[in-house]
DNA sequence: GTGTTTTCTTGACTTTGGTCAATGAATCTG
DNA sequence: CAGATTCATTGACCAAAGTCAAGAAAACAC
């Protein structure tokens, strides 16, 4: 759990008891692979922080999956939009390897939103930083080719390209996985 | 300025020593019509909260305007996610008609959110519905056709078709004026 | 290892939206 | 109000991505 600790410093350093009373309301899991954390319909009452293995975040379209995100150790997890909104999930959250997660419940954390200052304000911040990469993500889909989201992908999230096979990664950037093939074959 | 405090008030009740300390930081502006408030370059140190008018928020690629945003009469401007990072805007924020809005500089709210509990905490809340929107809007062009997109927003946002020109609603949908043309020719 | 399943690639064809150009409608401006 | 400009529509054509299908390559299971 250090590592969750050290995510939360790199916003504000915490004193003992404020990480002492975040840490007593984790709960630790094991999840093997290919099993949703969340499903369709369900509202999300936990965040989960990921340990170790790797989730895939997408809504089902007709049949088809829609890959929204992929979230790995050290990350996040979850459906975020539910959990703040309380309203259903339209997407599943299922894990791509054995993954241990640490889960913290919604009313724990509105009580140590209460209790510690600094921890709302990392809510705050993380807030703020999930809509800034989430702006910046629609902004590629605004603007960018498919071409150049991929591009922008390799630059940026090299570690993508290794960990997901490529008809996900072809779903995460809006496409099909034949044209992503034939992106990667022309360069 | 009552619409900021009721729409802060949609979050949480504010007492009057709150509400005074935020209301003395804000500086009236009056905007003539098509006048940047923010131009690309620029680091955005203020939020802007539109007392009347409406704005444009647009990035420039290949001197097209492709356009991310509106704002209104009611809802905050500015480049949010320039006045979080403190790097420079991608975006121009441009009046679509006359306007005066109502600005609060980053150094300021930072002092706010020390000295106040509620405001921090509707800091967080506001950042935690700017991700949600912002979220949603990433789903559709994720997964929805332009139709869908253009169906969408003529059921969600009527307001949206009366008062913005065809050509710039076919730039926040994504897709060319000729084929948002041919949409609404075919239903 | 062999055989099976899944994933990736390639080709031929289709569909969707973009481009360019012309025309008509609407809206400024003086 | 007349003329000019901007905006919306339409048509013909083009380009990019999707679809479908076949086969190769890689991953997995026994």
């Amino acid at each position: 759990m250090e590592a969750i600790k050290q995510y939360f410093e790199t916003f504000i350093k915490l004193s003992e008891e404020e990480w002492n009373d975040f840490q007593q309301c984790l709960s630790k899991e094991k999840i093997p692979n290919k099993t949703f954390i969340l499903e369709e319909g369900q509202i999300c009452d936990y965040v989960a922080f990921i340990h170790s293995g790797m989730f895939r975040f997408y809504h089902l379209k007709n049949g088809e999956e829609k890959i929204t995100a992929f979230s790995f150790a050290g990350d996040f997890t979850g459906n975020y939009r539910s959990f703040l909104s309380g309203l259903p999930s339209l997407h599943y959250v299922e894990s791509m390897q054995e993954s241990v997660i640490y889960k913290i419940h919604k009313s724990n954390l509105k009580e140590l939103y209460d209790k510690h200052r600094n921890l709302e304000r990392i809510g705050r911040l993380i807030a703020e930083n999930l809509y800034m990469n989430v702006a910046n993500r629609l902004d590629s889909f605004h603007f960018d080719t498919p071409k150049q989201r991929y591009e922008d992908l390799r630059n940026k999230n090299p570690k993508y390209l290794e960990l997901i096979p490529q008809y996900m990664l072809a779903s995460y950037l809006g496409i099909k996985p034949e044209t992503l093939s034939r992106i990667r074959a022309k360069k």
